[in-house]
DNA sequence: TGTTGTCTGTACGGTAGCTGACAGACCCAA
DNA sequence: TTGGGTCTGTCAGCTACCGTACAGACAACA
């Protein structure tokens, strides 16, 4: 049982770390504001630094040989953006773009790959939080190939909503479909669908959710999976 | 540069180790033989065990709600089965099915947990790996939602032709059209079609390969990318 | 107040893949 | 040789989504 962490912090992961691990680390350790839109890695391009989120939103996106783009990753208060770098070079192959505007704690690579070398709790908790994000990605993957573009955005949406601790979303229909790998159009008619479903409402950029249980049972499992696989690994008394 | 290394593994991690690192693993080790078709964990079960493959063919596959099921791995002898249960409970929520038959190193999931925590050689091996199984999941969700199943058809058997170091292939479509997670007579027309260009043969439950070069060319980015990352990653050179 | 750019609704033909089903071809065992 | 099980080809109707396009609605700014 975890004792002494510091509920203090809006990111669950710096949360999750004791006194002594979190005052190591604060020093090294920026408050940064990430705009809607802003490019944290290019892909192929080098990470220098990684991000935990606080209340913005950050996707992994891969972007294909065509243009295309799907997301294959979701950080949010919940993660920290650029955990790859901890294993092996540090390049990324996908974007990483800001989704939704808030505050960072910013750190420097370096100083958070040696303190993940070392061992310990801190090297746990980022080791439990890699195959959460792990499971996200492989039910991503599973999800892509079998369920219809409405139950995605469904999904996609609820997701968006728990990491940012808002119901109320700045996302526009093109930009959603970069993250589905689909056209504008269809999420115009899905989302349209959640609307007149009183599922969600929605206005030139503006999305909010007005139903969230409905809206949980008209999304796909794959919510409901990630979720609970996040809770197992890092929720309240899942640390060692 | 790795100078004293096990070039006598069949298994790409256990070659990669250095002379004492893979002393230290070597009385842990024995060697089984992989059935086809045999479960190494269920979705929910128990990881007791890893497995490194050597000529065998392992696919990690998600199970949905319907039924349903997709790949969303795939572990040959350039891997390791099990690489989840380092990094939090030993629980997986994954199917590990044997795809194609051959030997395998088994080691229980404790020792190799130990050996992995000690830091070192051994688990910057393994965080590397990691990383490319990582790829390879983020890239398979990418590929699911925009390349076509022929496409799609054309990568995985590639991939498989890599992992077990043969052109000849022991498969059903039914069962690739769950790897897939497409319908068999999908499949089948798909199949039907790379038979006519002349890049595969197959006849009930046997697939070769006859013109690997045109199949890469066929085939979408998605083989090229996983490649060379694990070249990348795990190649010769590669390690620090 | 008007202009411009952004966001959204919707329409169209076209196609890949689903759903379910059946029949033929092959293999193995009796 | 024969029968049953497995693997594959194919068909027909259907749906989701693509690809592309255009127009209307709104917001911001001059």
């Amino acid at each position: 049982m975890q004792v002494s962490t510091n509920p203090q912090s809006e990111n669950s992961l710096l949360a999750a770390l004791s006194n002594s691990a979190y005052r190591s680390l604060l020093p090294n350790l920026t408050e940064v504001s990430l705009p809607h839109g802003e490019i944290l890695y290019k892909p192929g391009g080098p990470i220098d630094h990684v991000y935990f989120p606080l209340n913005s939103l950050v996707s992994l996106v891969t972007i294909m040989q065509t243009g295309a783009s799907v997301e294959v990753g979701l950080v949010g208060s919940d993660g920290m953006v650029g955990i790859a770098a901890l294993m092996g070079e540090p390049i990324s192959l996908d974007q990483a773009i800001v989704q939704i505007a808030d505050g960072a704690m910013k750190a420097k690579l370096s100083v958070v790959k040696e303190l993940f070398l070392r061992g310990g709790e801190f090297q746990d908790l980022l080791l439990r939080y890699t195959r959460a994000h792990l499971r996200q990605v492989a039910q991503t993957a599973a999800c892509n190939a079998t369920h219809s573009v409405e139950e995605r955005l469904a999904r996609w949406l609820l997701m968006c909503r728990e990491r940012v601790h808002s119901e109320h979303l700045a996302l526009t229909q093109e930009f959603i479909a970069d993250m589905l790998g689909t056209r504008r159009a269809t999420v115009s008619t899905a989302a349209s669908a959640l609307q007149t479903e009183g599922l969600i409402q929605y206005h030139r950029g503006h999305i909010r959710i007005v139903d969230q249980k409905s809206l949980e049972e008209f999304a796909c499992e794959c919510y409901q999976v990630v979720r609970s696989e996040f809770e197992r690994l890092l929720g309240p008394g899942a640390r060692s």
